[in-house]
DNA sequence: GCAAATTAATGATTTATTCAAG
DNA sequence: CTTGAATAAATCATTAATTTGC
């Protein structure tokens, strides 16, 4: 019996190597629909809720940036010393803002995660509406606002509320062969006893 | 040229991009016309040596692997305990089962670096030569071996040599549009079955 | 070798910012 | 100008990794 577990999720690394490739592919901002979806995916390789799937990515699109932008001052700076010490040999194309540059050297994706659009969505309108509203209008990285019109909220609100309402049609169970997906794993998935991540957050601001 | 206040070199956020695409696509240790090359290619983004090249695919690549270790040893760690707390299961090894892991847990490189495969040095017999001999002495961590035939490895000295005799036969001038970055990528690959999903360790509270 | 102490990494929360509708 | 949605940034908190003294 399981003792006392911890108590936030420790991604086992099948689901990080998933999570990475996904992020690598372009996912940034997964809305509700596709974050039960890969949340039933790596559920296959150990416990995992939908927020976790969230965070995940929040923390990981931000850390990303702030790498970026940290490399970006840093080069910054050193430009400008090249050009106090020595007015010329300008270095081409770098005086740029913090944010742009992020978009405009962005690197292709190279997958277009199709599993994310593996039907599923037949019979749940709403679902299907957001996803491919999410799809059309996709911004990664805040490069560009979505209208008012393409947002899948999610967030604090939106956990809070999937996690209470199971808005998740009976189609989204774990697909189980995707070609994005190995699926050969010892299929143990719980070991560890569960127990929600803390409810009683301590916060002592 | 410019003489830059920092002693070493400083990627532009390009530079660092394309490498990491690169090493992302499958490239590990570009042997030295692939490093003149790719040092042809960034150059064009700014200041950058074929040793810089060098240099960061060897950190790169190691500090990649260290990373994974960690993961899996962590992982396996992880699941002795619970194998021993469930069934006094014999005590393995851990150094033992340290490096085989890593290969079958490794996400498939997704693209194939076309460009770098360029016939470039078969009639490079002194580049030849020194890769042969570099080859053997080259090893980096000793999880991921290559055959004896295929991969040519430098060090240092390797550097000094090409960067004093431009060794790089004519073919290998930069290439100005390269296939850089595929749009489409394979699947992923098989996973491994060593690892069983399960969720973190007790901790012990 | 080991475990306490320290440090680094990262999951989870909270706060601030941005944009646009009203 | 105010407000709400969306989300980026900052922060808190816990876990893993490393170091250190024995």
């Amino acid at each position: 019996m399981p003792q006392v577990p911890s108590t936030r999720w420790c991604p086992t690394p099948e689901q990080l190597m998933i999570l990475e490739e996904m992020y690598r592919s372009g996912v940034r901002t997964p809305n509700a629909a596709q974050i039960q979806q890969i949340t039933a995916h790596l559920s296959y390789y150990g416990k995992i809720e939908g927020k976790n799937v969230f965070y995940w990515f929040q923390n990981h699109k931000a850390r990303d940036r702030q790498k970026l932008r940290r490399r970006l001052s840093r080069h910054q700076q050193m430009l400008q010393q090249h050009q106090m010490m020595n007015q010329q040999a300008p270095q081409l194309h770098q005086m740029e803002t913090f944010r742009s540059p992020l978009q405009q050297h962005q690197i292709p994706h190279q997958i277009t995660p199709q599993f994310l659009q593996q039907g599923c969505y037949q019979d749940a309108p709403e679902v299907m509406n957001l996803v491919g509203k999410l799809e059309t209008c996709g911004r990664d990285d805040g490069t560009e606002r979505p209208s008012a019109g393409c947002s899948a909220s999610y967030g604090y609100e939106w956990m809070m509320v999937t996690e209470a309402s199971s808005a998740v049609p009976p189609c989204c169970r774990p697909l189980k062969t995707l070609e994005l997906f190995p699926t050969q794993s010892t299929g143990l998935k719980e070991e560890c006893s569960t127990s929600k991540s803390s409810s009683c957050s301590t916060s002592t601001n």
